[in-house]
DNA sequence: GTCTATAGCCCGATAGAC
DNA sequence: GTCTATCGGGCTATAGAC
């Protein structure tokens, strides 16, 4: 059983990093914050690297859990697919830092290095099978020869929107800036999708933790 | 006049900083690069600061020229929006760390961070207007109400496709990323172009710096 | 299991000789 | 204008007392 000193550098360093990056928040600091001594982090981690690599392989796993959400046929696949928003969100609350500041990581050939390439392609094609089940659905009207672009688009934009709402300066206008990003995404298709079905999504996204103004 | 070392010094810096990044990038290399000793770059710059402000200020004045470029009406909108795509291809080459290090430059609120959100917004409406005339010259078939969110998310995607490209490890299966980052940005609406133009445009585009396979 | 003390490294920056 | 020498600070990491 993991000790509740070790559990809680893990949550504290996770709630740091995610708020004032990876690079800028040291040892010292985290025990500070936690009011244990730095040598009592050493104890548990024997680099900061292992700190690091114990938080990257709970975000794998939350990955993977997202990646596998899929359209089944039988069930609403709008009600899907913002669930699969939420979940996404929600990894980008919790885990915002490892797609951040891989940066401040060094250049070590480490497992997310080696995973991200088909945590991004995996992405791609749970999107296009999304889109691909609208269509089929009659929700949306999009060629099928231009949906894994589409996906690709969207996958960069959910990906990268945060980051220019900061550095656009456009994240301090009010409203929540992850709730920005998936209205942004929206603006790739849903001009596209039958009216009443965009309003369906919509509904089902605000019953989520996204709330759009 | 600038002195040779001088010269050389900001020379040597930019060209490290985009090929390892900002913070990667001690004072003691770039001295070792240019073979002088570690004092000699604090003779001419009080601080790292002070060098990263120069090529700041070189930066911005390349960013207002290209800002500058707009669809004239009387010349072919396409060919200026070649050239404009070139000359910001040239500015992701020689200036590409500016946007991607900025986490390493720290928090102080300098001239950059006060003048990007109206880089972004001014290329938002750069992107606009060129769409506007091609639609104007009947090159394009698109509604002007989304206009603007077209080219923002041109603007996103030519801002951060080199990023996605580099995590995702797509940028090491041949081909110029550049290029590719390119070739992404017209996927948002190259289907909506009259297939002549596509055509003419891409091949005012392989006249340039940008190399398509 | 938690603490204090400190080693060792790298970096930015300064002082002063030549 | 260019150099050597060195300082001070922050960080990761270790050793060892309790």
């Amino acid at each position: 059983m993991a000790s509740k000193t070790r559990t809680k550098i893990v949550k504290t360093a996770k709630k740091m990093f995610n708020e004032r990056r990876y690079g800028n928040v040291s040892t010292l600091a985290i025990a500070r914050e936690i009011e244990i001594s730095e040598g009592n982090v050493w104890y548990y981690f024997n680099n900061k690297r292992d700190l690091l690599d114990e938080i990257t392989t709970e975000f794998l796993e939350v990955v993977d859990r997202r990646l596998a959400i899929l359209p089944t046929g039988s069930d609403d696949v709008l009600q899907q697919y913002a669930k699969m928003l939420a979940t996404l969100v929600e990894e980008f609350r919790n885990y915002g830092f490892i797609y951040r500041d891989q940066a401040d990581f060094g250049e070590h050939a480490d497992e997310l290095q080696l995973r991200l390439p088909k945590i991004y392609a995996d992405g791609i094609e749970q999107g296009r099978a999304f889109y691909q089940a609208m269509i089929d659905a009659d929700l949306l009207d999009w060629p099928e020869e231009r949906l894994v672009t589409l996906s690709t688009n969207v996958t960069i934009i959910l990906r990268y929107d945060l980051e220019f709402q900061r550095e656009s300066g456009t994240d301090k206008q009010g409203g929540d800036p992850i709730a920005n990003t998936i209205e942004q995404h929206f603006s790739l298709f849903e001009h596209a999708m039958r009216p009443d079905a965009l309003v369906r999504l919509k509904e089902y996204i605000s019953q989520t933790n996204i709330h759009v103004q």
